[in-house]
DNA sequence: GCTTGACCTAGACAGCGCTCCAGCTCCTAG
DNA sequence: CTAGGAGCTGGAGCGCTGTCTAGGTCAAGC
C-alpha cells in the first residue's frame, strides 16, 4: 500500500481537473468518502484512482453522472444488491452497443462522402475549375 | 418533383421536432433558404429533407452544430472549396473512428463487469448471502 | 517576514442543444 | 361565426457537465 495521493496527483493521473474531482465528490460519485488530512486536504488512495478510472469509462461511454451515482450507491450499500448492479450495467451495455452501431452507420455515410470528394478532386486535378459537370454522377443525397 | 412539405411533415419524416427545425434554420444549417408560402409558412423540398437527414447523421455522430454550419457554408459557396469540405469531413471521420474505438474499450470493461456479476450471482444461487469470499477472485479494479 | 503554490469552500457562470412559451396569423370544418 | 389546429416570431428556460471566481488556509523556502 503506497502513500496517499493529493488531489493534484490524482488529477494528473486520471486526467480529470482538480475542479472536476471536487465536483465528482460533491456529486457523490466516490465509493467511499475521501479521507482528509488534519488540515482538511483530501487524501486519495489507489483504490480511489481505480474507481475514478472506472467512472471515467462510464462517463465517456455516455453514462450520465446521475446513473454513475446510482451505481456508486449500490456498491456503497455493500453485498446483496448484485442483481440491481447487474441490471444497471446491462442496460448501459445495451446503450453503448447501440451507440457503436449508430456511429458505425454514421461513419459509413461520412466515409462515402469522403470518397466522393476524393474522387472528385482526383478528376479535376488542377484545382477543380470546371463549372458544371455534364454528368451529375453524384447520386448521394445532398452534397 | 413532388409537392412541398410543411414543417410538420418534415418533423415527422426526420424525427426532429418543429422547434428543432426552426432552430436549425435560424442557426444556418440549411443549405438553401427555406421557401415560404405567401403567408410566411415554410415549404420544404425533398432535398431539404435529405440535407437534414445528413445533418442528423453528423449530429448523432457528435459533430457540433457549429461545424455543421461551417460545412453548410462551404456547400452554399458552391464549387471551388472541395478541399476544405474534404478536410472537414476527414477530421470528423477521424473523430468518429476514435470515438468508436473508445466506446469499444468501454464496452469491454462493462462487459467484463457484467460477466463478473453474472458469475457471482450464479455461484451464490440463493440470493447471494455469503459474507466474505475466501478467495477474492475479483482482480478487476474496483467493484 | 514574505512569497509562492497547492489546496479549501460555496456558489456563480458557461456552452451546447434544444424546448417551451406568449401572443399572434391563417385556414378549414362544423 | 366559431373553434381547432398548424404555423409564425422572439426570447426565456433547462439539463448536463463542468469551469471559474472570490476569498481564504497552510506549509515550505528565501
Amino acid at each position: 500500500m503506497s502513500t496517499g495521493l493529493s488531489i493534484g496527483q490524482v488529477a494528473e493521473r486520471t486526467g480529470l481537473s482538480v475542479h472536476a474531482l471536487r465536483f465528482y465528490e460533491r456529486e457523490g460519485l466516490l465509493a467511499d468518502p475521501v479521507r482528509r488530512e488534519p488540515n482538511g486536504r483530501r487524501v486519495y488512495t489507489e483504490d480511489d484512482v481505480d474507481w475514478l478510472a472506472m467512472c471515467i469509462r462510464f462517463r465517456s461511454s455516455g453514462m450520465p453522472l446521475d446513473t454513475i451515482r446510482k451505481y456508486t450507491d449500490l456498491v456503497r450499500q455493500g453485498p446483496g444488491n448484485e442483481q440491481d448492479r447487474l441490471a444497471l450495467l446491462r442496460s448501459h451495455q445495451d446503450r453503448v452497443t447501440a451507440q457503436i452501431q449508430e456511429l458505425n452507420e454514421c461513419l459509413n455515410v461520412i466515409t462515402h462522402k469522403v470518397d466522393l470528394y476524393q474522387q472528385r478532386l482526383a478528376e479535376g486535378t488542377a484545382d477543380c475549375l470546371w463549372a458544371a459537370p455534364s454528368t451529375p454522377t453524384d447520386t448521394s443525397a445532398a452534397f
